[in-house]
DNA sequence: CTACGAGTTAAAGTGCACTTCAAGTCAAGC
DNA sequence: GCTTGACTTGAAGTGCACTTTAACTCGTAG
């Protein structure tokens, strides 16, 4: 298996190498071996970097990934934290989507609608607060 | 019209007094008038608040909200930027979006799956990445 | 008159996710 | 042997969205 530096992780996964040092000593990147005191990488990093941007980029912070990892390495003592973090993260995660999909909402409505004042578009807020379409 | 202080609106819509101020100084609420030196917040100023809050939730920063806003209240110039801007969010959200799925997969995933070795998940991943189902 | 609570300001502090810096180590090429 | 480039470390800095602090001003109640 192909071994890796730090700088060559860093140019094929599009990740500053700062950041995954950075990573390391937050305990999301496993510390590999070194030689010659310098960071020797096999190519599983990748999988390791993949599931920690996906998990960054839905929204967990650091801490959350941390453990959210570790519900896939660890089997048996952090599962059940694990899966408590889970649930409540599905939760948020409903929540942001609900989110997001009011201001797509709101964005798209906004091109279409002729309403230039700006308490038309409370109404029209008020409406997508309830959960309904634009009527702007 | 009732007048309101800024500890009522703070506790009326649930939002701190200092991000209110802090709203203010960034250019996201209008400075309302003084009543011997104190804010004196006219009903109107709830829409606005749930217009920052909504925008921000979403993802937007505090310059793209006070765009945002501008895009509503000012008719005639900055229509052209708030369009951009929009369009441009417009994609964020979409991927913001597409983000949250992914997160909600493999959380529920998660749940139902067996595999306990972090290689399997990442197939998954793989997988998920590339807008399948789950397989894991 | 004094005390009180609620407001005012500018400035400093907080937490997160990094990024940058300074000073040093190491292997390879000339 | 010396330089070069990529790496190492701990510590400090950055940007965002607030929050907290310190020192102050008001209007009202006792």
């Amino acid at each position: 298996m192909r071994e890796l530096s730090i700088g060559e992780v860093a140019r094929e996964a599009g990740v500053p190498a700062s950041t995954l040092r950075y990573y390391e000593k937050a305990g999301l990147l496993p510390a590999p071996p070194r030689r010659s005191g310098q960071r020797c990488y096999s190519e599983a990093v990748f999988g390791r970097i993949n599931l920690i941007r996906l998990a960054l980029e839905a929204g967990f912070t650091i801490g959350e990934t941390r453990v959210f990892l570790s519900g896939f390495s660890e089997q048996t003592p952090p599962a059940a934290r694990w899966r408590t973090l889970a649930a409540r993260k599905l939760e948020e995660v409903n929540a942001l989507m609900d989110r997001a999909q009011r201001m797509k909402s709101l964005l798209e409505t906004s091109f279409r609608c002729r309403c230039l004042r700006l308490e038309d578009c409370e109404k029209f807020l008020r409406t997508a607060k309830r959960r309904q379409g634009p009527s702007c």
